[in-house]
DNA sequence: GTGAATGCAAAACTTTTGCATGTAA
DNA sequence: TTACATGCAAAAGTTTTGCATTCAC
């Protein structure tokens, strides 16, 4: 396995939308991110916000999200955390069970495989909703 | 909230769909899903794929699978059960591990949500690639 | 200076839709 | 019989790419 080295140059562009994905401290897709960045870089291309993204997700910096809409979400990475979409009203809430964790354990010991990452999507209805 | 009655027929494009879910028993794309039933079905149009998977997967008979490639993958429902994705061949496991209902029960308690599904979708190397 | 990255537009894909026709119930 | 479903083609939407130009290092 031949890994070819890469040399990625940190421009505005690529900054920009890293810190807005920080910032915004949400789920963001591709175009929500587009236009948030746009008016802060009037000739971004929204071309660039797809190489951009795909290439932090290949770095690791960025985490995808699918949720089973037409798009994907994007957010910054971090400790794996999992999700609620509730069917209603759309909202995801982070979801954090403290020994979440064991399940890439058991996963590896009952499949003899190496899990490097792992998601949980839960869906349904959101407490707000219950009650309306 | 009021729910409009649906009526459903059992034509015959979507029973070979269905049939081919079944006994492949393996997670198709709507392309492979069509490639496979074309040839029984000669002039079987992409979009009525389309329309059947979205109306089976509304009435609860189909599940989809989102494992972040482009495209969906599409299968029978059954029990909620969990993927592990191999990034080098691609291979699909599923995975069961028996307690992981509690999973449910404790997302409920602690975000006050009700959960109506979830998945569990990790990736890493399967049993083979780690050794090649 | 040099090669990565960008912007733009076109191309490539994926999914949905309008409409006349077919067909299950 | 009649309303749902289909096939076809066109439309809509999403993502990628070719290429000349710009810009980070």
């Amino acid at each position: 396995v031949d890994k070819k080295e890469r040399f990625t140059r940190m421009t505005n562009q690529r900054l920009l939308l890293l810190e807005h994905l920080q910032e915004s401290k949400k789920h963001l897709t591709i175009d929500q991110l587009y236009s948030a960045v746009k008016p802060q870089l009037p000739k971004l291309s929204k071309a660039t916000v797809y190489r951009n993204i795909n290439l932090l997700e290949e770095e690791g910096l960025v985490q995808s999200l699918d949720i089973g809409k037409k798009e994907k979400l994007y957010e910054v990475a971090s400790e794996p955390h999992h999700h609620f979409v509730c069917d209603n009203c759309n909202r995801i809430i982070e979801v954090n069970l403290a020994d979440i964790w064991q399940i890439k354990e058991r996963i590896e010991r009952k499949y003899g495989v190496k899990v490097d990452s792992y998601q949980l999507i839960a869906k349904g209805k959101c407490d707000f909703c219950q009650r309306h």
